[in-house]
DNA sequence: AGAAAGATGCCCT
DNA sequence: GGGCATCTTTCTT
């Protein structure tokens, strides 16, 4: 392994483990320029503490949403009912529901009047890894409905014949490096919906928290790469992904496809 | 009032 | 690789 960090081979540091060498992020450290921000959210630990446990993630992904300047973000057509917790305080999230069935968290930057913020994409759970997959595995939604209606098939089959206790068996695909791959994969492992909207993530007493060692500055350059975020159509040209180069947890990228607006008869 | 797209994830072919 | 599930906001009649 030694070897390995020489070369460089080993994308996630090992200072950020242990949760005794974490402490609480200041709210200044949210209160920076948002393209500052994102990159250095890379590495930190995002942690809920509810009464079924407490799951904990080192964020690996992230985007960055500028306010009204940046088509792409929530914030640009106005303040709105939903985007309101984005024109606030930093240090706040702002968790949105989308598609119909999905929750996505985002960490407010800058200042107040400046709604900027960066989106969570994806984390390596470091905590809690077995509520995690049973929250990834049974508690679904729609997505989980899908798979017990399915029984049947392939993958139904496989889950009976392991065994009995097959209703307790998480979805084929939670496993660990899947369980907080994806933004809205990352919520539902951390237990996260619309109730944490608006939560201040920097009250030492909050549920939520965002950690990190003490002193911590961001990772290095040399292992973050960028590129233009996922899924967006305006503002696609901005390079404001981050993510840690070859992290197994890092969400799969998909280019926007422009979706064909008439049939062709 | 109605429609369309969306910062998605899942299963199936 | 494509369709589906299904809610909220925003823009168009």
């Amino acid at each position: 392994m030694t070897s390995a960090v020489r070369r460089g081979e080993l994308p996630v540091p090992e200072h950020a483990r242990g949760p005794s060498r974490r402490e609480l992020l200041p709210r200044g450290y949210f209160g920076r320029p948002v393209l500052t921000v994102a990159p250095a959210l890379l590495g930190c630990v995002l942690e809920h503490r509810t009464q079924e446990g407490l799951v904990a993630a080192e964020i690996v992904e992230v985007e960055a949403y500028r306010g009204q300047s940046d088509p792409a973000s929530h914030a640009f057509r106005g303040k709105t009912a939903r985007n309101a917790v984005m024109f606030g305080e930093p240090g706040h999230a702002y968790v949105y529901f989308t598609y119909g069935m999905h929750f996505c968290v985002n960490l407010v930057c800058q200042g107040p009047g400046e709604p900027a913020a960066v989106l969570l994409r994806a984390g390596r759970i470091v905590e809690g890894e077995e509520l995690a997959a049973v929250r990834r595995g049974a508690a679904g939604g729609a997505g989980a409905a899908t798979v017990r209606a399915g029984e049947g098939s392939a993958g139904g089959a496989a889950a009976l014949r392991a065994g009995e206790g097959a209703a307790a068996l998480p979805a084929r695909g939670a496993i660990a490096r899947d369980l907080a791959r994806g933004p809205a994969r990352l919520c539902q492992a951390l237990g996260i919906d619309r109730v944490q909207n608006g939560a201040d993530v920097c009250d030492p007493a909050a549920a939520l928290r965002v950690l990190a060692p003490p002193g911590f500055r961001g990772l290095p350059a040399s292992v973050i790469s960028t590129g233009p975020r996922v899924g967006v159509r305006l503002g696609a040209e901005d390079p404001w992904r981050y993510w840690v180069t070859g992290d197994p947890a890092v969400s799969v990228y998909r280019p926007h496809v422009p979706k064909r607006r008439a049939p062709l008869a």
